[in-house]
DNA sequence: AATATTAATCGTATTTTTACGATTAATTAC
DNA sequence: GTAATTAATCGTAAAAATACGATTAATATT
Protein backbone atom coordinates (compact mmCIF):
# COMPACT_ATOMS: atom_id res chain seq x y z
CA UNK A 1 0.00 0.00 0.00
CA UNK A 2 1.47 3.78 -1.13
CA UNK A 3 3.25 2.61 -4.03
CA UNK A 4 2.50 3.48 -7.18
CA UNK A 5 -0.03 0.68 -9.42
CA UNK A 6 2.74 1.56 -12.68
CA UNK A 7 1.68 -1.68 -13.92
CA UNK A 8 -1.59 -1.13 -14.02
CA UNK A 9 -1.33 1.64 -16.58
CA UNK A 10 -1.05 1.93 -20.08
CA UNK A 11 3.07 2.63 -21.11
CA UNK A 12 1.71 5.67 -22.86
CA UNK A 13 0.63 6.98 -19.37
CA UNK A 14 3.20 5.70 -17.54
CA UNK A 15 5.34 7.70 -20.01
CA UNK A 16 3.54 10.89 -19.88
CA UNK A 17 3.75 10.45 -16.25
CA UNK A 18 7.38 10.19 -15.84
CA UNK A 19 8.29 13.03 -17.88
CA UNK A 20 5.79 15.06 -16.54
CA UNK A 21 7.39 13.80 -13.15
CA UNK A 22 10.65 15.12 -14.36
CA UNK A 23 9.05 18.57 -14.26
CA UNK A 24 7.00 18.75 -11.72
CA UNK A 25 9.66 20.84 -9.47
CA UNK A 26 10.04 24.40 -9.45
CA UNK A 27 13.92 23.57 -9.42
CA UNK A 28 13.83 21.27 -12.07
CA UNK A 29 12.22 23.64 -14.27
CA UNK A 30 14.86 26.32 -13.51
CA UNK A 31 17.76 23.51 -14.26
CA UNK A 32 16.68 22.94 -17.81
CA UNK A 33 15.88 26.30 -18.31
CA UNK A 34 19.01 27.46 -17.31
CA UNK A 35 20.53 24.30 -19.53
CA UNK A 36 18.50 25.96 -22.28
CA UNK A 37 20.01 29.07 -22.00
CA UNK A 38 23.45 28.45 -21.51
CA UNK A 39 23.35 25.33 -23.82
CA UNK A 40 25.46 23.74 -21.38
CA UNK A 41 26.07 24.27 -17.88
CA UNK A 42 28.58 23.01 -15.19
CA UNK A 43 27.45 21.69 -11.83
CA UNK A 44 28.72 24.02 -9.98
CA UNK A 45 27.45 27.21 -12.24
CA UNK A 46 24.00 25.44 -11.58
CA UNK A 47 24.41 25.05 -7.78
CA UNK A 48 25.26 28.85 -7.52
CA UNK A 49 21.90 29.67 -9.39
CA UNK A 50 19.63 27.80 -7.38
CA UNK A 51 18.37 28.79 -3.91
CA UNK A 52 19.36 24.63 -2.75
CA UNK A 53 21.91 23.30 -1.13
CA UNK A 54 25.15 21.56 -3.14
CA UNK A 55 23.76 17.98 -2.30
CA UNK A 56 20.15 19.05 -3.16
CA UNK A 57 20.71 19.99 -6.55
CA UNK A 58 22.97 17.04 -7.19
CA UNK A 59 19.47 14.88 -6.64
CA UNK A 60 17.69 17.21 -8.79
CA UNK A 61 20.33 16.59 -11.51
CA UNK A 62 20.29 12.73 -11.00
CA UNK A 63 16.61 12.78 -11.06
CA UNK A 64 16.77 14.76 -15.22
CA UNK A 65 19.44 12.84 -15.62
CA UNK A 66 17.53 9.36 -14.95
CA UNK A 67 14.32 10.90 -16.97
CA UNK A 68 17.21 11.03 -19.67
CA UNK A 69 16.33 14.61 -19.77
CA UNK A 70 20.12 15.78 -19.67
CA UNK A 71 23.42 14.48 -19.61
CA UNK A 72 26.79 15.08 -17.61
CA UNK A 73 30.02 15.09 -19.65
CA UNK A 74 32.89 14.84 -17.01
CA UNK A 75 35.43 17.34 -17.62
CA UNK A 76 38.00 16.82 -15.23
CA UNK A 77 36.41 17.45 -11.54
CA UNK A 78 33.58 18.88 -13.07
CA UNK A 79 31.08 17.79 -14.94
CA UNK A 80 28.99 19.84 -17.44
CA UNK A 81 25.25 19.15 -18.13
CA UNK A 82 23.19 19.77 -21.59
CA UNK A 83 20.18 18.93 -22.49
CA UNK A 84 19.75 15.00 -24.02
CA UNK A 85 17.96 16.01 -27.27
CA UNK A 86 16.47 13.40 -28.09
CA UNK A 87 14.79 12.95 -24.90
CA UNK A 88 13.84 15.95 -24.86
CA UNK A 89 12.15 15.77 -28.08
CA UNK A 90 10.36 12.67 -27.20
CA UNK A 91 9.09 14.33 -23.73
CA UNK A 92 7.88 17.19 -25.79
CA UNK A 93 6.39 14.38 -28.05
CA UNK A 94 4.49 12.17 -25.31
CA UNK A 95 3.21 15.15 -23.43
CA UNK A 96 1.88 17.53 -26.29
CA UNK A 97 0.16 14.66 -27.29
CA UNK A 98 -1.91 14.27 -25.00
CA UNK A 99 -2.61 17.71 -25.58
CA UNK A 100 -3.31 17.49 -29.16
CA UNK A 101 -5.44 14.47 -28.60
CA UNK A 102 -7.40 17.13 -26.12
CA UNK A 103 -7.30 19.62 -29.77
CA UNK A 104 -8.44 17.04 -32.23
CA UNK A 105 -11.60 15.89 -29.62
CA UNK A 106 -12.43 19.66 -29.31
CA UNK A 107 -12.56 20.33 -33.05
CA UNK A 108 -15.08 16.86 -33.48
CA UNK A 109 -17.93 19.66 -33.73
CA UNK A 110 -20.87 18.08 -32.30
CA UNK B 1 12.59 20.85 5.94
CA UNK B 2 11.63 18.35 3.55
CA UNK B 3 8.92 21.01 1.87
CA UNK B 4 9.11 22.23 -1.34
CA UNK B 5 11.28 25.89 -1.47
CA UNK B 6 8.43 27.26 -4.03
CA UNK B 7 8.73 31.08 -2.90
CA UNK B 8 12.69 30.59 -3.99
CA UNK B 9 11.35 30.00 -7.66
CA UNK B 10 9.86 32.15 -10.35
CA UNK B 11 6.05 32.31 -11.04
CA UNK B 12 6.37 30.67 -14.48
CA UNK B 13 8.61 27.97 -13.34
CA UNK B 14 6.21 27.28 -10.37
CA UNK B 15 3.29 26.93 -12.54
CA UNK B 16 5.03 24.81 -14.90
CA UNK B 17 5.86 22.58 -12.32
CA UNK B 18 2.32 22.97 -10.84
CA UNK B 19 1.00 21.54 -14.29
CA UNK B 20 3.43 18.82 -14.59
CA UNK B 21 2.61 17.45 -11.53
CA UNK B 22 -1.02 17.33 -12.23
CA UNK B 23 0.28 15.04 -15.06
CA UNK B 24 2.59 13.17 -13.18
CA UNK B 25 0.67 10.11 -12.29
CA UNK B 26 -0.37 7.51 -14.85
CA UNK B 27 -4.26 7.53 -13.53
CA UNK B 28 -4.74 11.46 -13.60
CA UNK B 29 -3.47 11.23 -17.07
CA UNK B 30 -5.53 8.10 -17.68
CA UNK B 31 -8.34 10.16 -16.19
CA UNK B 32 -7.76 13.14 -18.53
CA UNK B 33 -7.33 10.82 -21.56
CA UNK B 34 -10.87 9.58 -20.34
CA UNK B 35 -12.19 12.52 -20.40
CA UNK B 36 -11.27 13.81 -24.00
CA UNK B 37 -12.94 10.85 -25.31
CA UNK B 38 -15.48 11.17 -23.73
CA UNK B 39 -15.96 15.04 -23.68
CA UNK B 40 -17.41 14.24 -20.09
CA UNK B 41 -17.72 10.99 -17.53
CA UNK B 42 -19.81 10.61 -14.31
CA UNK B 43 -17.56 10.04 -11.24
CA UNK B 44 -18.76 6.23 -10.98
CA UNK B 45 -17.22 5.53 -14.56
CA UNK B 46 -14.32 6.86 -14.57
CA UNK B 47 -13.86 4.79 -10.84
CA UNK B 48 -14.78 1.48 -13.29
CA UNK B 49 -12.33 2.36 -15.14
CA UNK B 50 -8.99 2.50 -13.53
CA UNK B 51 -7.87 0.10 -11.04
CA UNK B 52 -8.13 1.98 -8.19
CA UNK B 53 -10.20 2.22 -5.60
CA UNK B 54 -12.87 4.89 -5.44
CA UNK B 55 -11.51 6.79 -2.68
CA UNK B 56 -8.04 6.65 -4.49
CA UNK B 57 -9.72 7.68 -7.29
CA UNK B 58 -11.72 10.86 -6.09
CA UNK B 59 -8.37 11.74 -4.60
CA UNK B 60 -6.99 12.05 -7.97
CA UNK B 61 -10.02 13.75 -9.46
CA UNK B 62 -9.54 16.30 -6.65
CA UNK B 63 -5.77 17.31 -7.35
CA UNK B 64 -6.79 17.65 -11.03
CA UNK B 65 -9.67 20.00 -9.81
CA UNK B 66 -7.05 21.57 -7.99
CA UNK B 67 -4.57 22.48 -10.89
CA UNK B 68 -8.04 23.21 -12.71
CA UNK B 69 -7.86 21.02 -15.00
CA UNK B 70 -10.74 19.80 -15.01
CA UNK B 71 -14.18 20.67 -13.41
CA UNK B 72 -17.37 18.66 -12.02
CA UNK B 73 -20.82 19.50 -12.49
CA UNK B 74 -23.30 18.44 -9.72
CA UNK B 75 -26.13 16.64 -11.21
CA UNK B 76 -28.17 15.08 -7.98
CA UNK B 77 -26.28 12.28 -6.52
CA UNK B 78 -23.58 12.13 -9.19
CA UNK B 79 -20.61 14.33 -10.06
CA UNK B 80 -20.09 14.71 -14.53
CA UNK B 81 -16.73 15.66 -15.09
CA UNK B 82 -14.69 17.21 -17.82
CA UNK B 83 -12.01 19.43 -19.20
CA UNK B 84 -11.73 22.59 -17.80
CA UNK B 85 -10.76 24.60 -21.50
CA UNK B 86 -9.16 27.45 -20.19
CA UNK B 87 -6.98 25.94 -17.68
CA UNK B 88 -6.16 23.12 -19.95
CA UNK B 89 -5.35 25.81 -22.79
CA UNK B 90 -2.92 27.38 -20.35
CA UNK B 91 -1.29 24.15 -18.92
CA UNK B 92 -0.26 23.47 -22.62
CA UNK B 93 0.82 26.61 -23.65
CA UNK B 94 3.00 26.75 -20.30
CA UNK B 95 4.88 23.27 -20.62
CA UNK B 96 4.89 23.93 -24.54
CA UNK B 97 6.52 27.30 -23.68
CA UNK B 98 9.60 25.54 -22.15
CA UNK B 99 9.61 23.03 -25.13
CA UNK B 100 9.80 25.59 -27.17
CA UNK B 101 11.99 28.05 -25.73
CA UNK B 102 14.35 24.74 -26.38
CA UNK B 103 13.64 24.85 -29.79
CA UNK B 104 14.58 28.38 -30.57
CA UNK B 105 17.39 28.33 -28.88
CA UNK B 106 18.45 25.03 -30.65
CA UNK B 107 17.88 26.72 -33.88
CA UNK B 108 20.40 29.68 -33.21
CA UNK B 109 22.76 28.08 -35.07
CA UNK B 110 26.14 28.72 -33.52
C1' DA C 1 -40.04 7.55 5.90
C1' DA C 2 -36.65 3.84 4.99
C1' DT C 3 -33.29 2.19 1.88
C1' DA C 4 -29.99 2.48 -1.73
C1' DT C 5 -26.72 4.92 -4.46
C1' DT C 6 -23.16 8.22 -5.17
C1' DA C 7 -19.02 10.74 -4.25
C1' DA C 8 -16.35 13.25 -0.88
C1' DT C 9 -13.83 13.09 3.27
C1' DC C 10 -11.46 10.98 7.37
C1' DG C 11 -8.08 8.12 9.37
C1' DT C 12 -4.18 5.60 8.61
C1' DA C 13 -0.17 2.86 6.74
C1' DT C 14 3.35 2.93 3.46
C1' DT C 15 6.24 4.90 0.17
C1' DT C 16 8.38 8.62 -2.05
C1' DT C 17 10.11 13.24 -2.31
C1' DT C 18 12.54 17.08 -0.62
C1' DA C 19 16.25 19.03 1.78
C1' DC C 20 20.53 19.40 4.22
C1' DG C 21 25.07 18.40 6.42
C1' DA C 22 28.79 15.23 6.29
C1' DT C 23 31.54 12.23 3.89
C1' DT C 24 33.74 10.33 -0.09
C1' DA C 25 36.25 9.90 -4.47
C1' DA C 26 38.22 12.23 -7.95
C1' DT C 27 40.75 15.80 -10.16
C1' DT C 28 43.44 20.03 -9.91
C1' DA C 29 46.70 23.36 -7.97
C1' DC C 30 50.41 24.30 -5.16
C1' DG D 1 53.13 14.75 -2.03
C1' DT D 2 49.76 17.86 0.21
C1' DA D 3 45.96 20.89 0.04
C1' DA D 4 42.04 22.60 -2.43
C1' DT D 5 38.19 22.05 -5.47
C1' DT D 6 34.40 19.58 -7.40
C1' DA D 7 30.39 16.70 -7.53
C1' DA D 8 28.28 12.41 -6.08
C1' DT D 9 26.65 9.74 -2.38
C1' DC D 10 25.28 8.57 2.48
C1' DG D 11 22.52 9.26 6.39
C1' DT D 12 18.72 11.35 8.15
C1' DA D 13 14.62 14.25 9.17
C1' DA D 14 10.53 16.11 7.63
C1' DA D 15 6.94 16.52 4.37
C1' DA D 16 4.04 15.00 0.63
C1' DA D 17 1.98 11.42 -2.26
C1' DT D 18 -0.32 7.08 -2.80
C1' DA D 19 -3.65 3.82 -1.54
C1' DC D 20 -7.42 1.79 0.91
C1' DG D 21 -11.38 0.89 4.11
C1' DA D 22 -14.76 3.23 6.77
C1' DT D 23 -17.62 6.94 7.39
C1' DT D 24 -20.37 10.79 6.02
C1' DA D 25 -23.59 13.79 3.52
C1' DA D 26 -26.33 14.17 -0.22
C1' DT D 27 -29.56 12.71 -3.63
C1' DA D 28 -32.52 9.07 -5.57
C1' DT D 29 -35.46 5.09 -5.24
C1' DT D 30 -38.81 2.31 -3.14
Amino acid sequence: MGSTKSDEFSVKDNRIATYAKALAHPARVAILRLLIQRQACVCGDIVDELPLSQSTVSQHLKELKEARLIKGDIDGARVCYCIDDHEMNAAKNAIQGLFDSYEVQKNKCC
